[in-house]
DNA sequence: GGTTGTGAACAAATTCACAGCG
DNA sequence: CGCTGTGAATTTGTTCACAACC
């Protein structure tokens, strides 16, 4: 049954990364009932400018209407297919320190198409506890939890001297997609993806444009 | 005391956004007792490339050695010049939720220099609890906490319709930075830094690559 | 010889500006 | 007339490649 298929452009990666937002903004502005929209509007609901909204939604395919702007619904709905919300990918998180915890409890991933579905740590006072309904399970068993669990993305949320090695059993045990939290880099085979977050170096980058701001501010009182 | 102040080349924000990786690279160099370190060695522990660490090190002046590669403990002094890490900036969190609560607890900001410095919240059962350290106060009282405690930057970590709240709060505090872990939108005027970090967001990226990698998963079993 | 520092070439991303169309 | 869609222009970022230098 050959359906017709999306030109399939190559979405630039700048643009992959700003999808999300407007679908969360759509999302928005189909909940308030609203059935078209700018992009101008959606450009300031994603805090973004016009032109970036229409040159990345034009990735998509041409799905507005001139003069007029784009049917939510319908955009909203070409751009779940193009993000595969269809699908949920399962989450395993490994390392239950404070921020494991709290990604954990958070609800925001399993909303989004992304539910937790197993926690790991090595230490013998986190393993059996339950955080958030999920037993904690030990690393070693990681192959194992990725597998019957039908996890598709690790989350490394251990300190930095564990990354490295937590990584590499994600990969062994199959997952292609990681997202580290570990301050430190980590490096995977090709056809890994990896995407790092580290809040400190976030502070960091907001303490440098302060400092440049107001270079003598260290000498004050 | 006209001091010869460095060339003060404007620095892109790309690179401005991976110091901090090399920072942190050195100082893990510097505690092994490394004395020099090439480019490429750099960019190995960093993970990037050998031409964008020269590239990036060469906006903060010449510090290197033809021949020899970079003193580790000369450019970290550099690099934490630049980088202001002289100075502590005070971090006020706003949200004590989960990820607020994990984020008071994370050591890693006060390490890197931005010692947590007050904890906020609206619900009365949340403030005058005692998170790490610190009693939780009210929102209410912001402007005179962030006067104070000489809190330089704000981190929002409520849900999504307090965040613009907080942030207008924040901005009217004088705060002039501000790390938004709401999976929102939020403005600031001009002058204001903000940055985000939304984690739904990253594994939606993640996510994307995979549904791309292998479009047909979702019919899968 | 080995490695930096940097112009020049290239690539990616953003913004402009306007033709095209509803 | 209004707004999209998109080539073209511009800006930003990356990589190359090699002269300069230790």
């Amino acid at each position: 049954m050959m359906s017709s298929v999306p030109p399939r452009r190559r979405i630039p990666e700048a643009t992959v990364a700003r999808l999300p937002v407007y679908q969360r903004s759509l999302t928005e502005l189909r909940e308030g009932g609203v059935a078209t929209v700018s992009s101008e509007q959606l450009a300031d609901l994603a805090g973004v400018n016009a032109a970036k909204v229409r040159k990345d939604l034009s990735y998509l395919g041409s799905y507005g209407t001139r003069g007029v702007g784009y049917e939510v619904e319908y955009l909203l709905f070409q751009m779940n297919r193009e993000l595969g919300l269809s699908q949920d990918l399962g989450v395993v998180i490994v390392g239950m320190g404070n921020l494991g915890q709290a990604l954990a409890n958070y609800g925001g991933f399993g909303e989004r198409g992304f539910p937790v579905g197993a926690l790991v740590d090595t230490d013998a006072t986190k393993v059996g506890n339950v955080v958030h309904g999920h037993t904690v399970q030990h690393l070693d068993d990681l192959e194992d939890i990725v597998g019957k669990g039908r996890i598709r993305i690790g989350i490394i949320a251990t300190p930095v001297e564990a990354a490295q090695n937590v990584a590499d059993l994600l990969v062994g045990a199959g997952v292609e997609s990681i997202l580290n939290f570990a301050p430190t880099t980590v490096h995977v085979p090709e056809g890994v993806t990896l995407r790092k977050v580290d809040l400190a170096l976030e502070l960091q980058i907001l303490g440098f444009y302060q400092h440049r701001d107001a270079p003598d501010a260290a000498v004050e009182a």
